[in-house]
DNA sequence: TAAAAATGTTACCTTAATGTTATTAAACCT
DNA sequence: AGGTTTAATAACATTAAGGTAACATTTTTA
């Protein structure tokens, strides 16, 4: 997963705090969230879904004990990481906190380049888990074959399944001119005969779906895909 | 997973150390592994795959930090937390160690309550892994296969056989299309030929008890579970 | 430059794939 | 055994993917 797939949710009452991590977090490639009281942290929680929560202990409203607990008890995050980032280091609120459901506990004060190292170490082993998908990342495109969808710009897009294939196979090698015959042979099987402007249509639904640009037209031999 | 199935191995040269450290882990119920350096540390570990490794940092022989690179590099101990423990708190050790591979790094002095803790957070997550295989919780739903029941917003629904199954198998990755040939594979086994429109009814079943969003189809494809 | 070849575009139609319902056969209890 | 639930199928309805025809446009080449 890229890092900028990552979403990180920073809970904090001082704006100054919210700043300085986020700044640095962001810095590293991370999608960074911000609530400043439980409240709020609690709602981008559920509807983000971080895979990663940074909770201050001491704040208005709600504490992070109390906001631990809460977020804990949602279903659909019970895959998020959740830490303490926060001065009161005494051991009761060290235990408290992972009695609270945390998964760690960062006392103040902490270098930034310490921090940084710590959360890309806690979010490594979320890596491990999706590098085994069937996923493509070519140019501002996402093709998941697992899910049959593209993702650009952060916009689902679903494609029948020829022209699903189709993108597949042309974006497989950006670049690369694919003649009609190889086309065919490997969109259609070889045994079915389609007429000759099959091809030509579905690539102008690809044209109007992913952007004009993304497909290039070599007369004469075929076409191909470019970033 | 009972604690005392989970192996933590222990790495210092201080005798002191291993037993301090190995008395408070035992006292909470882990078995506990003991080396006195990096060599020793890796023939253990490669024999017995601890769920747990916590390194000090300067020893003999092979450091903590070359021990944990080592460690790293072997295939079977992916899923292990590798910790450090260490009377080196600066920066630049910290962030060597997380680049070793390390999942955290704890600085010495530590209150054994602490530690416990800690440690206690640091195997939550492998039990769940382990331990709720059965149990499912995908969006609203919790699918429990050993009491072959379903739980929607708190409400119990009973489902026959092959529904629970086939809701089982889609559920068991969102968003992941399900192929119609995979389908039958893996609810009806290979040898049973049934008719076309099978899996269609027991989708439509499970349209109806569970709610028609959650099952998409994907024409030419299969069908998949979205939240 | 004119004709030919290749590709672009649009609207429309066909059909394969799936949805739906009712009915029958098989399995499952007490 | 008798009633109930589950599984499968047949028969029909519905849908949208996929394909085509007809014509427009661009590029090649003779």
């Amino acid at each position: 997963m890229k890092k900028s797939n990552i979403k990180i949710l920073l809970v904090d009452d001082e704006p100054d705090i919210l700043e300085i991590v986020g700044y640095n977090l962001e810095s590293e490639g991370y999608n960074v969230l911000k609530a400043e009281n439980g409240i709020e942290a609690l709602e981008i929680a559920k509807k983000q879904l971080p895979e990663l929560i940074i909770l201050d202990v001491m704040m208005p409203e709600m504490d992070g004990m109390e906001t631990c607990e809460q977020l804990r008890r949602i279903p659909s995050l019970s895959n998020t990481i959740i830490t303490f980032l926060t001065a009161r280091g005494e051991d009761y609120s060290q235990v408290a906190g992972y009695n609270a459901g945390a998964d760690d506990y960062i006392t103040k004060p902490v270098k930034p380049k310490v921090l940084v190292s710590k959360v890309n170490a806690m979010l490594r082993r979320l890596e491990k888990e999706t590098v085994s998908k069937n996923v493509m990342n070519v140019g501002n495109l996402v093709i998941d074959r697992d899910e049959y969808k593209v993702i650009k710009d952060s916009e689902e897009i679903i494609l029948p399944r020829k022209e699903f294939e189709l993108l597949s196979l042309l974006a497989s090698k950006p670049g690369k001119v694919f003649k009609r015959d190889d086309i065919l042979d490997k969109v259609w099987g070889n045994e079915v005969v389609v007429g000759g402007r099959t091809i030509d249509v579905h690539i102008r639904k690809l044209r109007e779906k992913i952007g004009d640009d993304s497909f290039k037209t070599v007369k004469g031999v075929g076409y191909k895909f470019v970033d």
